[in-house]
DNA sequence: GGGTGGGCACACCGATCTGTGTGGAAACGC
DNA sequence: GCGTTTCCACACAGATCGGTGTGCCCACCC
């Protein structure tokens, strides 16, 4: 037990890379093993299964939102920026949790359970902010926001235009402004 | 070739069906022919491949947007009417070409062709509504309503929440005004 | 130096995948 | 009645899937 932990770290590195990029259907364990360059063998020492790595991949997915001084309406608009830029890079396979669910269709229970933790998550912290902004109604314009941002992710994914995303910024500014929430100009 | 069509009618049912619920990647060939009542070989007498197969999956599922009587902005909103009714079906499963992409991942050129198509036919038939209903940036307007009913199958597809579909309609509605579009109380 | 254990290479299991080849049984036209 | 076409049942190919069993090697600890 001395450093098993760069074990497991690489295999969620490649675990993360191939099934993002590729899929998680279309990913093998042993393209796994492979690309984490250990063998098979000790990938399932790891993790006893791959319904179990495809989880510990999705869980692992799942990381807090900063805290920010900025005015809270510009932190929910930043969601747009940093989406473009992530539009922008080129590697952008949409949302790893809609992907599972999507995949893994019948058999998505698991990964719709961590998908809902993330999403619901997200629409807190994002409801939160809208409080702070002074709009009416946060928590239906947070939801309305996160439409935004998940059909801005599903577009992007098809039509592979990062432009999207500035289009959906622009959209949730006049929803904001609509609620009577104080962006800045 | 006397009456061939029920053969790639009874083919093309059963992949729908199955493609669209349990996953393209998911299900095999032999499942699509038992489920048409047929023989694999017949199958692939009628279709050279999966790959064929899957593309005519997708193809039938463009339909033309029928005409109507509305008014223009009330067309538009009937949209979020009835993807709201889709989803209390219960049966609902996503967008097929957004699940094809994600599924196909590296492999889903022909799949995103197709689904280009049917998103930007589907957009500018909005902005036509749309420009009939007045509003003073047609194109864009239709940009950000297509990406509200995107977000709502995405969202439904992991909240199975129908009421997505009616916060992305009153979104919509907001948006509508804000630029100067006549919608009906 | 001798034991111990973690990791690897490799073979293997049964199941499933896409795609093909074949023989025969119905249904049809003449 | 006969030939032709259509389709099915079935077996097969080669590859890949998730998952396991085994034996060896090398590094580390005392």
């Amino acid at each position: 037990m001395t450093e098993r932990a760069p074990m497991a770290e690489r295999i969620m590195e490649a675990a993360d890379r191939l099934f993002y990029q590729k899929g998680i259907r279309a990913v093998g364990v042993d393209a796994v093993a492979a690309e984490a360059g250990i063998s098979k063998r000790s990938l399932y020492d790891t993790f006893p299964s791959k319904d179990a790595l495809v989880a510990a991949y999705l869980r692992q997915r799942i990381q807090p939102f900063p805290a920010s001084d900025l005015p809270p309406a510009s932190q929910v608009l930043a969601l747009f920026d940093q989406l473009f830029m992530r539009f922008a890079i080129g590697d952008f396979r949409g949302c790893p949790f809609v992907n599972a669910v999507t995949e893994l269709a019948e058999d998505c229970d698991a990964a719709r359970a961590i998908a809902l933790d993330y999403k619901n998550e997200r629409r807190r912290h994002i409801a939160g902010l809208l409080t702070q902004a002074g709009a009416s109604n946060p928590d239906t314009l947070a939801s309305q926001v996160t439409l935004l941002i998940e059909g801005a992710i599903a577009s992007m994914q098809v039509r592979q235009d990062p432009t999207v995303a500035t289009q959906a910024r622009e959209a949730a500014t006049v929803l904001m402004r609509a609620a009577g929430a104080t962006v800045s100009p």
